[in-house]
DNA sequence: GACAATCACATAACGCAGTTATATTACTTA
DNA sequence: TAAGTAATATAACTGCGTTATGTGATTGTC
């Protein structure tokens, strides 16, 4: 293998490395405009001036793309969530974790629906996947709420840190999931979802709390 | 028209209506067992000895099915809301509501899942039907928000009916809905649903309550 | 510099889905 | 008994995800 030959190599990687990107990038296009059903490969493909089958020269099939997609978002929930292991206060952590969840479902509702609204058959029976960055994301949430726990700050009735970051979790979700799902439904009158989920995560820290706090 | 002529006209309107419900109970069965996108018109008709074309004598399309189903099982719904009609406190009788729309979404998953959790594009832009079993709900929900709010006993923040309903809805919802989508996902160590509910309930009230109650 | 190999696509097709145009069969009505 | 109609079947269409196979350009080897 000579200096030619490498040059060579690499120029190839890089353009197929730019082939990618331009599938990943018309794919999010469509996925966020039309939704998972309702994108067809054929269209993704027709986007960027190519027959469908060259993107299964470069991703498995359709649920990768979208598995890729969705992991590179997830890069950025995981940062944010991370970023808010500075604060030292476990309620306030909880707190911030909340605030950095709903931000994320808000700008990035293709991935949040791929991985938290729809059911998919391979969910059921696999194993815990270590790098899966959902199921990081619930790890890191439960150990704040152990840690919140831990304080003996709240009622006696909480002890169960799965519990908590459950409904937490289950809360937030709720309040994005419907506002992803029927946001443009008018007949709800949808109040601003950042100003309902702070309200949310209010309560939720003063219903817990063994003391009244302001 | 004579006599025998109608004595016809009936049995044959019997006939139909036990073929519709036949294909009803048919595709019920498959919808919970499978989910919608893996059941198929063919084994819905194969499964009562049918061809698929004879559902569509019946029925406009598959969508048409799963509406139907959800319109029947959403009486339920409506019905079971409506009874807590009858407790007289407001803050009680959000909670009763609370309690009958968790027992409805995890008996009745898959109209749920219709209902609440899928984005269909006929929802952006149309008018509110007064017989939409879901609005109709909300508006229950709504009125008693309403009320609570107007028994004075809740902190100064919350005056807006909406917010509250949303609020309430939200927190609710999340938890039920992830239990439809990933209740058998194993890394998410599930706590029982209804009582991570109750506490979501108990939670939600004491931390919109003005004064700690208990 | 010929030549095999490989890469990145395209062509064509498969199987299955929802759906529909067109029979066919049975029953009702005149 | 003939015409009409309702209920179902047969066969096919379109569009989907996906795949087996072809093809032409580029690369590495003798």
């Amino acid at each position: 293998m000579n200096a030619r030959s490498t040059a060579s190599l690499e120029r190839r990687e890089r353009e197929r490395a730019e082939t990618r990107r331009k599938i990943l990038e018309a794919a999010r296009r469509t996925f966020v405009q039309q939704g998972y059903e309702r994108t067809t490969m054929r269209a993704i493909a027709a986007k960027i001036g190519y027959t469908p089958t060259a993107i299964y020269h470069h991703f498995k099939d359709k649920d990768a793309l979208v598995a890729e997609l969705s992991a590179l978002d997830f890069r950025a929930l995981s940062q944010a969530l991370r970023q808010t292991g500075s604060v030292a206060d476990p309620v306030e952590r909880l707190e911030k974790i909340g605030q950095a969840y709903v931000e994320f479902a808000l700008t990035h509702p293709m991935p949040y629906q791929f991985l938290f609204m729809t059911r998919r058959p391979t969910d059921a029976g696999q194993e815990a996947m270590p790098g899966d960055p959902g199921e990081d994301a619930y790890g890191f949430l439960r150990q704040t709420c152990a840690d919140v726990i831990a304080t003996g700050r709240l009622r006696p009735e909480f002890t169960d840190a799965d519990e908590l970051a459950q409904m937490a979790w289950g809360s937030l979700h709720g309040l994005v999931a419907l506002q992803i799902a029927k946001g443009n439904h008018p007949a709800f009158r949808w109040r601003d979802v950042r100003q309902t989920a702070a309200k949310i995560r209010d309560v939720t820290i003063r219903g817990t709390l063994r003391e009244p706090t302001r």
